[in-house]
DNA sequence: ATAATAAATTAAATTATTTTAATATAAAAA
DNA sequence: TTTTTATATTAAAATAATTTAATTTATTAT
């Protein structure tokens, strides 16, 4: 098959891609939520990351949708699970969630 | 009025509110382009903006669409605007986007 | 004044995302 | 094997964001 050279711009265009996909996961609170609680356990269960949103933000979010968005989290490589018994644990999967998280926490929440 | 005070928890709170209306902004490639454009030239008339868009991105959108992005990122403090005759030019408006933009470049365009 | 240019505004139409609700699967316990 | 627990899947309903098209305002030039 042909082999497809990367021009500047090609790349320019494919990073943008990767960091609007990224930010666009990212924007959304419950998605944030369960990011930052994996920044900050290194490895939770489906259910414990339920159980923290729940406790964090009241009376909203079911199983469902939490299992959904992690769900969305894993296609995007941003997490990864691993089944163990009945369980799944998941973690951080891409070190650039930290890096990102790191700076808008730098920024947004000075000390 | 009632003083009030803000606790580690709110200060918390309200920097996640506005870490996610910067990533929910800055996720759509319009938008994002403009930041981008503005961060290399400093300064830009919407004029000039909605030509260097339309130049990256063949045939899409229209002068009112660009100008509803300026006015979303204005509202929202990213740019500032100013009036000279006819004119209107325009310039990044929170240092932090600067930052996140260069961050962004650092993690998904390895040199 | 009239016309032309630069940019903003508004509203309707379209498309995408989010939420809810119900159901399914798979492993463990009874 | 029946039930329970943990999690995922699916589809419909609700909501939000985007796009398009038409119009408007302000400024400069004729």
């Amino acid at each position: 098959m042909k082999k497809k050279i990367a021009t500047p711009e090609s790349r320019r265009a494919q990073g943008m891609a990767q960091a609007l996909d990224m930010m666009k996961i990212m924007s959304h609170p419950l998605r944030l939520s369960i990011l930052c609680a994996l920044i900050e356990h290194r490895e939770m269960s489906a259910g414990e990351i339920v159980e923290r949103i729940r406790a964090e933000t009241p009376a909203k979010a079911s199983q469902s949708q939490i299992s959904q968005y992690l769900g969305q989290l894993r296609e995007q490589g941003l997490i990864t699970g691993r089944k163990e018994g009945q369980f799944i644990y998941y973690r951080i999967g891409d070190p650039r969630v930290k890096k990102l998280i790191a700076l808008l926490h730098d920024l947004y929440c000075p000390a």
